[in-house]
DNA sequence: ACACTGACCTGCGAGC
DNA sequence: TGCTCGCAGGTCAGTG
């Protein structure tokens, strides 16, 4: 499942595949992918070069001379580049063929991602919802205090809430709250000034160990180079049975609707 | 305003 | 073996 790390990973490798290429055209398989008029999402990119290559939380953002292309993974969404005469199954739903004789092709099983282009000047009205990127400084103890003020939903649902910081998902928030010592049930009211400093240095320390490894991988996450994450490897609670630390027995909740992995002995 | 639930999807594994 | 059922999870609409 990508999360900031993943989706930092696939930014930075499709950089290096595809930077400046060329669009000739769009083929939409699966016409719910895109938000907003298919017609006007083909004809726009044709002629279109990527030219950088921007995260948002976990928005894809690749920006052309005339448009903005935005994409999220949810769950399952990848991308290959693959040439033509390479097989594709039922799952690609989008398919751009680049100039230069190669395909980017958007492969997504449960068909949970979703694509829509803006005008480059767009400011992004999407994204107003979005709290500040993990590693912006906006994104401190003060900021923490400021918006658990009020609240009394458990620590687990504030770090999955992407307008509290963007980026973080299942697997990281479950390693995070693990990596300060706290529940994931405990209410956000009841933490320490010292809990709040945790959160964000554990926050930014998983997330830039997680990006340094090249993302997560539990079950379908590969890059379109082929990389894939180590990160899993390194978690302490999520999806494990035993706690890394203590070898205590790892215990499975389901909180705001979500599998949240914690021990019992290390978090209180 | 806040917090929770179900829908969107498909594949997989458990249980009968 | 073959079926059904529950679960996986990011986001958003709907509800209390």
């Amino acid at each position: 499942m990508p999360e900031l790390p993943e989706v930092e990973t696939v930014v930075r490798t499709l950089e290096h595949l595809i930077k400046d290429a060329c669009i000739d055209h769009v083929q939409i398989l699966y016409p719910k992918m895109i938000e907003g008029d298919r017609d006007d999402f083909c004809r726009k990119l044709e002629g279109e070069h990527f030219r950088r290559f921007e995260r948002r939380g976990k928005y894809l953002i690749f920006r052309m001379d005339h448009v903005t292309l935005v994409s999220h993974l949810r769950m399952e969404g990848k991308y290959y580049v693959q040439q033509p005469e390479e097989p594709y199954d039922r799952h690609i739903h989008v398919i751009f063929s680049l100039k230069d004789g190669r395909q980017l092709r958007y492969r997504d099983t449960r068909k949970f991602g979703r694509m829509f282009i803006t005008d480059i000047d767009e400011d992004f009205s999407h994204f107003n919802d979005l709290g500040p990127e993990p590693f912006d400084e906006a994104f401190n103890a003060a900021y923490v205090r400021s918006f658990r003020k009020g609240k009394k939903q458990p620590l687990k649902s504030m770090l999955l809430d992407q307008s509290f910081t963007a980026g973080i998902g299942n697997i990281y928030a479950d390693e995070i709250l693990s990596a300060c010592g706290l529940r994931p049930g405990r209410s956000c009211a009841r933490i320490t000034k010292k809990d709040e400093e945790n959160i964000v240095n554990e926050t930014r320390r998983i997330l830039s160990e997680a990006i340094a490894m090249g993302g997560t991988t539990i079950r379908t996450y590969t890059s379109s180079l082929g990389v894939t994450g180590m990160f899993q490897n390194d978690c302490c609670v999520h999806s494990q049975k035993i706690c890394r630390r203590c070898g205590s027995e790892i215990h499975v909740k389901r909180i705001g609707g979500r599998s949240s992995y914690y021990c019992p002995h290390c978090q209180k």
